[in-house]
RNA sequence: GGAGGGGUACCAAAGCGGUCAAAUGGGGCGGGCUGUAAACCCGUUGACUUCGGUCUUCGAAAGUUCGAAUCUUUCCCCCUCCA
């Protein structure tokens, strides 16, 4: 392989399986293309289990190439099978088009908005799906699939094996992915659709769909599910998910997340979610003995590549603050009282569960008996505490539950 | 449409008239060890509480009973086989 922009797909560990790689290498090599992913939107935000995929979109447009981000608005409205055990829930329209606008703050923040020629284009399905007609569909579109083929794939094939049922409207959804294929590259130009590794049946659906109706060949491609050391897949987690969007998760909180990385998995995220040259890495890796300045290294540069070079350069003071020289970081998350509120005296767990730092009051008092709330890196016993005035050193007050989450309590 | 099986907490799964806020495992959270890692060990995992209790929860509703996750009826949903 010579182009450099699959060279460097394969060898930051990007390139999982493709449909044709010599000719879209061939390609690639005589004028930059358009490609396209696809993301879902029931959720106001992306978390870190779709930052490959935009990592991948950086990397084409480092590599001169323009990239399409689909924003599903109308497949949404039916939900991907793929790798599901159940049904989504339904979500409203006016909904999706709220996450919508909410998502794609983040790729205007990852991907490059200036150059020009590689300025990424934002386009919803919604606009055609839902304009559809439902016989002329069948008859253009479905014609061109059988049923003996759809039921072979795995989005399809694992549900029905597991004995978990699977609505006609999912059943769908193939199709819908690869008509949006077949718009994008009549209308866009686009020649190529990448996907995580379970898009891999609906990508090349699409990739067909392009060759019968109008004879032309596009090109598939997937990346491999980056999974985690110990065995999870990543950003899945229900309550810890590691949102894109800043209003859902401070960019502090971000970095710490990089910053607790799995030792074994460091080097792989370096390569997948840093820009930093594959060489340096390779050399840095080898000659820094520390793996906790890796992971720093890490925690910044993505940081950085979502957030800006400030807010991780802050992120890192913070964080040194707080857990080497334990001191109160300033950009620790802020919880603000009213001094009226704390003369009369404030009831700790009052506090704590109205601060929405843990959901109840019982939550709260279980986390005092087991040692989980620290002021000013003492511990708290009584789970009767009362805040008063004398807590509080210069109106500032240091709240930790448990070793990593810490607080600034200030009385306004 | 017919026959059978089933719906229990975040997930899986036990319970099948009181001793059930519901065994056990996974996950989550906290503590210990440590390097803000992993592994391991311990605790915890419905809400409110004056810590005596009180309230809400076993698909939904109604009922039987002193007492229901457990029994009855109706309804909803899922699965398997048959048509």
């Amino acid at each position: 392989m010579k182009n450099k922009f699959l060279q460097e797909m394969q060898d930051r560990g990007y390139l999982n399986q493709c449909t044709d790689l010599d000719n879209l290498n061939k390609i690639c090599e005589k004028k930059s293309i358009s490609g396209y992913i696809g993301f879902d939107c029931t959720a106001s935000s992306l978390h870190v289990g779709s930052l490959l995929q935009i990592m991948i979109l950086k990397l084409m447009q480092k590599h001169g190439h323009q990239p399409i981000i689909l924003l599903g608005g109308g497949t949404t409205l039916i939900g991907d099978p793929s790798g599901k055990d159940s049904t989504r829930k339904i979500i409203s329209q006016n909904e999706i088009n709220k996450n919508i606008r909410s998502i794609k703050k983040v790729f205007n923040k990852i991907l490059d908005t200036k150059n020009k020629k590689t300025l990424p284009i934002f386009v919803n399905n919604a606009n055609w799906l839902t304009k559809l007609n439902y016989i002329q569909f069948l008859r253009d579109i479905g014609s061109h699939f059988t049923i003996n083929k759809m039921l072979t794939f795995d989005s399809v094939k694992l549900r029905l094996e597991r004995e978990q049922s699977l609505s006609y409207m999912e059943f769908n959804y193939m199709i819908l992915q690869a008509y949006d294929f077949y718009q994008l590259f009549k209308n866009n130009k686009c020649i190529l659709q990448i996907g995580g590794s379970d898009q891999w049946g609906n990508i090349i659906n699409g990739v067909d769909l392009i060759r019968r109706m109008i004879k032309k060949e596009a090109y598939g491609l997937t990346s491999p599910l980056i999974t985690l050391a110990s065995g999870s897949k990543m950003g899945k987690t229900e309550k810890g998910a590691i949102w894109l969007n800043e209003n859902q998760l401070s960019s502090y909180d971000y970095w710490q997340f990089w910053r607790n990385t799995d030792d074994r998995d460091v080097q792989r995220f370096l390569n997948y979610f840093t820009e930093i040259d594959l060489k340096e890495i390779n050399e840095i890796c080898n000659k820094e003995k520390n793996i906790n300045k890796l992971k720093i290294l890490l925690a910044n540069e993505a940081t950085r590549i979502l957030h800006g070079e400030k807010a991780a350069k802050m992120a890192e003071q913070t964080a040194k603050d707080t857990f080497e020289k334990g001191i109160i970081g300033s950009n620790l998350p802020t919880i603000k009282i009213n001094s009226r509120e704390i003369k009369k005296g404030l009831s700790f767990l009052d506090f704590i569960a109205y601060n929405k730092i843990l959901s109840s009051k019982s939550e709260a008092r279980r986390a005092i008996a087991n040692k989980g709330f620290k002021i000013d890196g003492l511990v708290i016993n009584d789970e009767k505490k009362i805040l008063k005035l004398q807590d509080f050193k210069n109106n500032i007050l240091k709240l930790s539950y448990g070793k990593k989450k810490h607080y600034l309590v200030k009385i306004i």
